[in-house]
DNA sequence: TTTTATCTACTGGTTTTCAGGTATATTTTA
DNA sequence: TAAAATATACCTGAAAACCAGTAGATAAAA
């Protein structure tokens, strides 16, 4: 399936057009890493890369971007939120994610928020530039990795996020710190007894039997 | 095994004396990375390069090597462990930690192994053939990021290692998991009274006061 | 404007944890 | 081998957590 589609694309420029990609990650050996995977490739050209979601952002403001090949662990901006930006502010730019972990609840995330494909950072160069051949053209891609990973997320609905609400957020968090109901009710100026129906809700929300079991799950989750 | 290498056992005074180097990640795109980072040295040659511990630990057994350029989070062997067999077996050979994420617990462990520097996966090409340099000439190297983690983690005395025991450990993760005194007694086919021990003796090493904390902290540090 | 969600508060009860101890057999280490 | 560390076990009593149900006051959403 690789092969002569090359020239028919009714090029609106002349020569063959490049995908303008771009890098985000914070680690120079990485984005030396892609650029060298990605360098015999003629159809994808690495127009730029930035290691700050700062960085990125402002450049999209001025040049048309078609990918970007987006870290999800960024020093400033979370990727899951580049991600976002990117796709409301630039609906033309698609966004490629690629993480080193495989959490389940980020690649939720980057869906939801409208990442074309996602890889992990030890795909091949023959992988990346499919996913990116493919997301240019409007596909989707995800590694096949990925896709066992959503799979088994989605059929153990397990990081379905349990919606905890602000102030169980807050007592959730106190807990974790090891505060006891009482100490979290002077903290919070309520009654222990409103304590006491938090922590209950915390638990029967979060399918747990107790307070350990409950951060542990709360930090599975991020939710600390 | 290998037999075409014998004549280049000599040759001290032809040229520059390359370090013979090899990488160890498990990441493609890390490799591709640090092998385009090199590229312009000509004092450093990469010999090979793993994705695994198993494979270069193989490799060492046959092949002698000067540096080599360790990723802690390996698929297979943790990257502390192989840093402690390599200098064990092959005290030639040294080793320089390659990470994302600076952990000073991991580090510390790493320069009890023998590690001779470390760099987070950011560093400048500059910086790493500076640290190769370093540590190849008997020096030690750590980036100055590194240093300051050090410096802080060992003022902070905080991640000071509790020492758990193999069962305190073992009946940690029950509790995270949720488990009640009795339940983990039952599981460990001991009286539910030395559990209590165990737990209370959990929660004094590591300075809290509940089970809750006990948890967090315990997560926080990798313990679990 | 209903409806829903959230935060708040209470009663009454059971279970678990936590903090002080003590003590012995086994394993590791110096 | 002697000493230290570890794993095991027990006791008591107080504090905290947990369970189940109910319910009023707001605040947000339909």
């Amino acid at each position: 399936m690789k092969g002569p589609q090359l020239q028919c694309k009714s090029m609106r420029s002349m020569k063959k057009e490049s995908i303008r990609t771009v890098i985000v990650d914070d680690h120079q050996m990485v984005i030396e890493g892609l650029k060298t995977l990605l360098n015999g490739y003629e159809s994808i050209e690495i127009t730029s890369f930035f290691t700050t979601g700062k960085a990125v952002l402002e450049f999209l403001n001025n040049q048309p971007v078609d990918i970007v090949l987006l870290d999800v662990n960024l020093p400033d901006i979370n990727g899951v939120e580049i991600c976002k930006i990117i796709h409301e502010k630039y609906p033309e730019t698609k966004t490629l994610g690629l993480s080193t972990y495989n959490e389940p609840s980020i690649i939720n995330q980057m869906i939801k928020n409208g990442v074309k494909g996602y890889l992990l950072k030890n795909a091949t160069a023959d992988e990346l530039v499919h996913a990116i051949t493919q997301i240019h053209n409007g596909n989707f891609y995800f590694g096949s990795e990925i896709q066992n990973i959503l799979a088994s997320s989605i059929t153990d609905d397990k990081d379905a996020p349990p919606k905890l609400t602000r102030r169980e957020k807050h007592v959730l968090t106190l807990i974790a710190n090891g505060k006891t109901t009482n100490q979290i009710a002077e903290e919070l100026f309520i009654s222990p007894l409103t304590v006491e129906t938090h922590r209950r809700n915390l638990i029967r929300k979060m399918e747990v039997t107790n307070a350990a079991a409950l951060v542990k799950i709360a930090i599975d989750k991020n939710l600390i």
